[in-house]
Formats: C-alpha cells, structure tokens, sequence
DNA sequence: GTACATGCAAACGCTTTGCTGGGCG
DNA sequence: CGCCCAGCAAAGCGTTTGCATGTAC
C-alpha cells in the first residue's frame, strides 16, 4: 500500500488542502462545507469517503470525539487538550511524552504496542476568563 | 452535586452492579442485555439516560471508541489498551505514566488540566497469535 | 473496456427526546 | 399533590451503502 498507489482526484486534492489550511480539528461538515467553496458540486458521501481512504492511506489522522469524527493533517506524534467546557481540542506537542509512553508501553505483557497518544481533559483560557 | 443527592432507584442499582462485575468496557447494549435478566420490563432509553446520568455524577467512566459509548465503573485513573485488529480494550494502571503526564499538563499554557489519559494501539495476544 | 470515483438518495445504527403513566415523598 | 423516574415509540443525527453515471488509463 505504497503511496504511489493512491489516485489524487481533485476531490482528495481539495479535502487535503483544506485539512492543512484549517487551524483546528474539523468534523466531516467542515470539511464538507470548506471543500464546496471550491468544488460546489462535491457530495457528503464523497468527503466521508475520501476522508476515510485518506486516514487509510495514512496521510490524514481521525480523531474520534464524542462519538464525532474529526480529522487532522498534522501526522507528527502528538497529543490533545479538550476543554470540558466549550470543547475545543488544541494540540500539544511533547516529544518526552511521546517516548515516555511508548518506553513505558513496550513494558506491557501480551500487547505489541504501535502507537499512544495522550488526551489532556481541562479548561481553556477562554473559558476560564468567562467564569 | 453530592454523592447525597443521587436517587439509587432498582434500575440504576442494576445498572451499577453490572457494570462492577463485568469483566471488560461493555457496550450500552451489553448493559442493556445483562440488566434485563434481573429487570425484565427494562427499556433501552432508561439504560442510556441512567449511564449518561451516572456518569454525569462521576459514579462510572464514558470511554468513546470509534463513535460507539462504552463504561467502566473502575474509576482509579488508568490507560486503555486496544487491539487494532479485534477492537479489544483492556486497562492499564501506570502510577507513573498518570503522574508523568499530569506534570507535563501542568506546564501548558493557558489551560488548567483535569485529568488525563492514554491509549496504547497495538495488536493483542489473541490477534497476534492468529497470524 | 476495465476499474475505480463521484453524486445522490435511501438506509442504517447509535443516541436522545416527547409523552404518558407510575412510585414515593 | 408534586416531583422525578420508567417505559415506549418516534425522532434525530452522524455515517455508510447501493446504484447509476462519469472519468482516467
């Protein structure tokens, strides 16, 4: 499953710009609504499609949140803050933190471990100027 | 919001004592299934507000995995297994991985941590074994 | 011409909600 | 009597699928 195998449709083209211009963490209907800016003819179906060969082909990631699906360009390891008040999820890049789970997860009996990532649940600053 | 204030009716009371003895992260419906041996007349949408409301209470734990609820009434703060292959989850208690990340959370700007957790993707002993 | 993508609508599965009746203070 | 909870069915919402059409090699 190299990645010359993948066929760049302009759909696919669009959904990947728009994840990497997008300063966040999508849903499907952000995608879907970014992607119509520029191809008003683009179905649901297809962006849902197309974002699942796309994490398939591992150049996109899910994420999965509250039974949503959101979705990320940025394939560096790294973790996420939520807030539990407004939801919203921020990256968190820590390279020690990263290795320290993996270090610690090669130590787990019967579990061939791939990967790890780590969800930190608080408050963001907006929300903590609100109260 | 005390501990005082929760009105344990039969129906939450199965609910919590199911969820104590099941070896695993049942699904709503395995919850749904195992209570209606004891409580017959049991409705599904009872199940879900009672787990929804329970765990609103902070009595068990909603853990999402791809878009599908699941609980655990172990509530010491712990990691999470999961097989890629299967879907299995397992849990994982690291003291210090719990600590390790708790410490990192603290040091992010603007944002005031909570809590924390982590998943291990891998393959399991059973899926492993099968190849 | 074959294989695979698209667009559209319908179907699907998990979850929530509205309503009515019941239980307990 | 008032309040909250249970049961039931229907609605809601995110997501997947079937099918006919289109497009690229």
């Amino acid at each position: 499953m190299k990645k010359t195998d993948i066929k760049y449709t302009n759909q696919r083209i669009e959904i990947l710009d728009f994840l990497k211009e997008f300063d966040g963490h999508p849903t499907v209907d952000d995608v879907f609504e970014g992607v119509r800016q520029k191809l008003t003819r683009i179905s649901k179906a297809t962006v849902y499609n197309n974002l699942r060969f796309l994490s398939e082909k591992g150049l996109i990631k899910e994420v999965n949140v509250k039974g949503v699906s959101r979705f990320e360009s940025n394939m560096i390891p790294h973790h996420h803050t939520m807030c539990l008040e407004c939801g919203e999820m921020k990256d968190y890049e820590s390279e020690e933190l990263c290795e320290y789970a993996m270090k610690i997860a090669a130590e787990i009996d019967d579990f061939k471990i791939e990967s790890a990532d780590t969800n930190f649940y608080g408050i963001c600053k907006k929300c903590m100027e609100k109260e």
